[in-house]
DNA sequence: CAATACTTGCAACTAAGTTGCATATAGGGC
DNA sequence: GCCCTATATGCAACTTAGTTGCAAGTATTG
């Protein structure tokens, strides 16, 4: 999807040092269709490096802290870290497989929720919206045939 | 809400045997307007009678695997436990608040999910759809100012 | 080059939930 | 009533995912 410098860049402009560890953590983000949990990005990281899991959810911290990546609940105790939406990136729901455990983004624009409409009948202060899917995803459908 | 004797017939009624921490279990979950932590449900049981917290996540895996409650995810890493859609109570999006965590019910048919358009048009088999607002509660609100 | 700040690693800890196994407790059959 | 079996509960130890404290390494800056 990205050249590495993009992500060197995407940390520059948001004030992170842009280290190695820095780089691959979001790059392996980045580099995924699927948000990934914890698990998965630190065996892409080990993969080419070495890295330690505090180290990692430092990094994780880090990045969803300067807005870069998002921290998705996948309705298991693991979250989930995909790319935060950007302008090429718009939000959009998530689905996650029951049998694997798998998250996928769907398509943005399915729907759409006005916050507002929430808003103004609501004595509560309302942020984000989290549309998740549930159910069987194509590969375990394949798998189960 | 409901009467003891109407959870004893929940219970029954799903082969079920009633057993005092069931159904103080499932009472505790059917008399709170809110979603429950399992700690919660945990202080509420224990308000009234002893309970282990074996005993308390395996009559939580009873109830849901039955039916009569749902596992819920609030984003964070601990579930919810509520009473599951029946007649009088419809599927509903939740509320959670970013600050102290409380989940809360929001009115159902604010805004409703086709799930056979996705269905169409998508290889996966959906079979439920969450629908999870992120923001700050009504307390906490009152509580900063 | 020393002083300071930032980054990473290691070990120990925590929260929420799970497993294995032992001990009740409740019904049935005789 | 007593034995046998099935189900329910409890206790201790374990697991998973993530966190904290602190030490050591690296970089930066005056």
């Amino acid at each position: 999807m990205n050249e590495r410098s993009d992500y060197i860049n995407m940390l520059e402009s948001n004030a992170v040092d842009p280290t190695p560890l820095r780089e691959a953590v979001l790059m392996s983000i980045g580099e995924d269709s699927r948000p990934l949990a914890a698990a998965e990005i630190m065996a892409a990281v080990r993969s080419r490096m070495s890295i330690n899991k505090v180290t990692l959810y430092r990094i994780l911290d880090l990045l969803v802290g300067k807005g870069l990546v998002k921290r998705l609940s996948a309705g298991d105790r693991a979250y989930r870290y995909g790319m935060a939406k950007t302008r090429h990136h718009q939000a959009h729901p998530h689905f996650v497989c029951s049998r694997c455990g798998v998250m996928e983004c769907l398509e943005p624009g399915l729907f759409c929720i006005d916050i507002r409409k929430f808003q103004t009948n609501s004595k509560r202060i309302i942020k984000y919206v989290d549309v998740r899917f549930e159910g069987i995803c194509e590969s375990c459908i394949k798998a189960q045939k």
